[in-house]
DNA sequence: TCAGACATGTAACAAGTTACATGATTAC
DNA sequence: GTAATCATGTAACTTGTTACATGTCTGA
């Protein structure tokens, strides 16, 4: 239950329409709850019916016409109780893991390739946010939005840097594999 | 589309019904890939349907009474495809990452006492996970299955101590904040 | 015999994904 | 006027979650 919550924040960062929130999606925000353009359209629906958000009055808001919207303080309100609430890290799902237990079972074959394609991309993502973080958080600014913000995409730095680390050792360990498949 | 891979996985390491594979999910498989019995009984469902496990010849199967299930040719065939298989990585989906971010909005109120009660959490997963490596790897053991299981749960201790790491830096920071909310 | 554990399953729903449909605006 | 882009939306499907229903077996 988090996609209403990533909305609303975005929404109180800046007020904006479906699509703009889409592209805001796959940048920033997106970075740790992704999402695409008709979870956001049918999300918004709920919203705006549920009195958490409005539709900013506009000419006539049909369909192909622009409707942004902003959160009203219904909103505010379940979006501050959020933050607060018990609720439990979910288990993690990684399929990565996953093919790593399966090949120690049916063996490796094409498991390293796609392992250094990752390493790649995490590589890429790293650089990504290594780049916002001096755009963003140079030293100085210290607000306590700044902090808090900057706290986020550590998160992500970090993440990214397990990854790499943890595909680098993987990749390792299987080069000294002999290059039989793993017999049960 | 890991959920069935994952039972294909967990079915070739040793046959077993629906109701034993809820408990291994519970435990060893479910670390890296969770999944309620539901989930599971549907999925052996559909496997089955598909021709890629069948069930063991056994007396009356009828509900209420146990049914095994092992992995045919074609499902070996199958999951040894997938291990291989070019597959990006996901997304991540972190609310506690969001909830930093929304803080960063409407304030951190109640936030310190989660990322506590996370920080406990993970603490204990970690010890968890250590204690098993201990049991299940001790030095000298190394064979390629062994080493590749042993990736899979340095994987999930690495994870760990990033969580660790990044909630006791967010508790370091927020305890540094001014008390009153982050005004925009 | 009946309580409790074991075991499989249904149903309804929520969340996420994929493909496509429709209308408005702009630039040529 | 028509192609490209912007923008909102429907529909169908898959995956995951929650609550509950049903049958079997064992031991007190």
């Amino acid at each position: 239950m988090s996609l209403p919550h990533a909305i609303l924040t975005a929404l109180l960062e800046k007020p904006s329409s479906g699509l703009e929130l889409t592209r805001r999606f796959d940048k920033s925000i997106g970075y740790f709850w992704s999402a695409t353009h008709q979870q956001i359209y049918r999300e918004l629906g709920k919203l705006e019916d549920a009195g958490l958000i409005r539709a900013l009055p506009s000419p006539q808001p049909t369909r192909g016409q622009r409707k942004a919207y902003e959160v009203l303080p219904a909103g505010r309100a379940e979006l501050t109780a959020w933050v607060g609430k018990e609720e439990d890290p979910k288990p993690i799902r990684s399929a990565l893991l996953l093919r790593m237990r399966a090949a120690a079972v049916v063996g490796p074959q094409g498991l390293q390739a796609e392992l250094r394609r990752h390493l790649a991309l995490h590589q890429e993502q790293l650089a990504e946010y290594e780049q916002i973080e001096e755009r963003d958080f140079p030293a100085g600014r210290d607000g306590a939005q700044d902090r808090m913000r900057h706290l986020v995409l550590r998160g992500g730095i970090e993440l990214e840097t397990f990854w790499i680390g943890w595909i680098t050792e993987a990749l390792d360990t299987m080069e000294q594999l002999p290059k039989s498949p793993a017999g049960d």
